[in-house]
DNA sequence: TTTTGCACTCTTATCGTTAGAGTGCTAAAT
DNA sequence: ATTTAGCACTCTAACGATAAGAGTGCAAAA
């Protein structure tokens, strides 16, 4: 046996064996043994040579048995191993990609265009699915408008760079006219149309800061008015969850207990969330495995993310969870190319 | 033994007994045997006349013995009779008042006061809980706004009586100038300010009939904007969901099977949403218990539904669901105060 | 270096066995 | 006429023993 000392130089056929069993774990989710393997390859390669192998894999840490007399399953090593320098990423089908395509069209506001993806994403890798809302301080402001309500309650509406309208309704100290309303707004209008939101926030301090005595009070009131809005509004930091009943029935997932612990960080949301938020200025697609992620209620999970785009701008991260062993040459595709889709059908709008 | 031959006339003493058993098998979930029963009342009453009283009411169909030598449980009738005679529902304590009060003060948008009720239910009930959103049909049009964006789009706003707002972007073919839009806003705000959606969807098919020839096309637009506006923002027959999670590793339900169908079908939201229409016109707190549902996943679950309302209309229903041994006496008046409680949180808004 | 052969380990399934809980029935007691 | 005690009977859950199967590791042969 060929066993370097430290390089994780590997001999091409060990690499091929541990592909092997990789895969054949991922098929069946049964712990793959020497004969099997052996059996399954059609090589000319006995099952004790493939013991040895096996033995040394296992040394170097990418192999375990769960008990003596199982067979091995890959570890978080080793499913690291495989997903960076062993897997070759085929193209999608054609019908998937137009699967996703035609599910995409005709969505008109953005929060649907978020549910349907990721609905859309559970169902074809058949794993719960998350999707991050884009994070709408990157859009930039079109529009403010005031509409004048009865008793002192002025309607504010924010109309975004991405067609999102945001509104809210504040109680006034005293009853603004219609043309006030309006110098209001095309004053804002002229303020801040085309900044993002963070801009708008910092720069409204400093100038209200800078406006104190000497001008309007009405300004001065339109851009509270225009905080106040802002700041409640902000849905930034939420994400739509889809097929986490898919993760039910996962075989070797038997406990209830894990289970449950799992939905309610999903619920939680929380710690999804710092997950997808690591993901962001990945390049492409990124991908935890097991233990990888930190979080201990994740470690019999992967999570496959990808960033996504548009017009240049990164507004969010998509991807999937599901057990280590997941079918990863088929997912990584999916989702690398939902969030391309999602990015393209942001543009379009 | 007395058994009435036809009448539910049931001698006292059997009811008692049946009472404390179906309260001592809500507590720990086991089956429960005459010698328990015997022991744990106290009474001087042998297990051998409880086992006849059982077998009685065994015969009326009240219990059943999951298999020869287990206790007895309560059958669904069991749970009815149970329920509907023989329950004391105590009131609440100030504590969970006060808790349910609090949490929905200083809440400001119903979609947020929704998901807060519907959290709050479930945790304090430690059972999956849904609150159905206000049909918006009840509310009526307070007023009509055009705001005018850029490119022959024309955002349309409707704020409703409960102080919702709507709103749609709709894609026009020629540009409206602003004095055009206040003019059409006139218009509509003449028509149907006060009315609900349901009459202003009829009153406009009426309305564009009659003057289909002729009258100002731009009143036309209008209506077929606010029209569009409307069909596309009904957001009636969905609901909140919260606590799923709790009815995970409830005893006795081991099948994970079982448990995805029902989450399933929390998520396709159909079935849950036609029952609880079906409570909506229930004076009160109405209760489902296994079978009675007539949805064969929730055999096992009750359901315990009270609709809210608000000056005077029926808005909604929220309720909560659970396995049907659960603790009825401390439920029903939670679920009946909540809807009292999140019906005037709706009032002073 | 690979293979064969073999002893060994560990899990899983199956089968009896047993203890415990609970029932139903009959006969005695109230 | 009810209620109770006694008792035989049934069924489950737990335990242990046994056997089959899968897989390993090692030593010696190829």
């Amino acid at each position: 046996m060929v066993r370097p000392k430290k390089s994780q130089e590997l001999p091409e056929r060990s690499l091929f064996l541990f592909k092997s069993l990789v895969d054949h774990f991922i098929n069946d989710g049964q712990p793959v043994g020497s004969r099997t393997l052996a059996r399954d390859l059609g090589l000319d390669i006995s099952a004790a040579t493939i013991r040895n192998v096996m033995s040394d894999l296992e040394e170097l840490g990418l192999l375990q048995s769960p008990h003596t007399s199982a067979g091995r399953i890959p570890t978080a090593r080793g499913y690291r191993l495989f997903v960076d320098s062993l897997l070759r990423v085929g193209d999608l089908g054609n019908d998937e990609i137009h699967r996703i395509a035609e599910e995409m069209e005709a969505v008109n506001n953005t929060q649907n265009l978020m549910q349907r993806t990721s609905s859309m994403l559970s169902d074809i890798t058949h794993l719960a699915s998350v999707v991050m809302l884009p994070r709408i301080e990157q859009s930039t402001l079109n529009q403010v408008e005031f509409v004048s309500l009865s008793d002192n309650r002025i309607l504010v509406i924010f109309v975004m760079s991405d067609n999102e309208v945001q509104n809210r309704i504040i109680h006034t100290a005293r009853k603004y006219s219609a043309s006030e309303l309006e110098q209001a707004a095309n004053y804002l209008n002229k303020m801040f149309t085309g900044k993002d939101l963070n801009d708008i926030r910092k720069n409204m301090l400093a100038e209200l800061e800078s406006m104190k005595d000497n001008v309007n009070k009405l300004m001065q009131a339109a851009i509270e008015m225009a905080q106040q809005a802002i700041h409640t509004n902000s849905q930034d930091g939420d994400y739509v969850l889809a097929g986490e009943t898919n993760l039910m029935g996962v075989s070797g997932w038997g406990d209830i207990e894990r289970l449950k612990r799992l939905f309610d960080t999903f619920n939680q949301k929380r710690d999804i969330l710092h997950l997808l938020e690591q993901s962001i200025n990945a390049k492409g697609v990124q991908i935890f495995i097991g233990e990888e992620s930190g979080y201990e209620v994740l470690d019999d999970c992967s999570i496959v993310t990808s960033p996504y785009e548009s017009e240049g701008q990164i507004l969010g991260v998509l991807g999937v969870i599901g057990p280590t062993r997941m079918d990863y040459e088929r997912v990584i595709p999916i989702v690398d190319l939902t969030a391309k889709m999602l990015g393209s059908a942001l543009n379009s709008r």
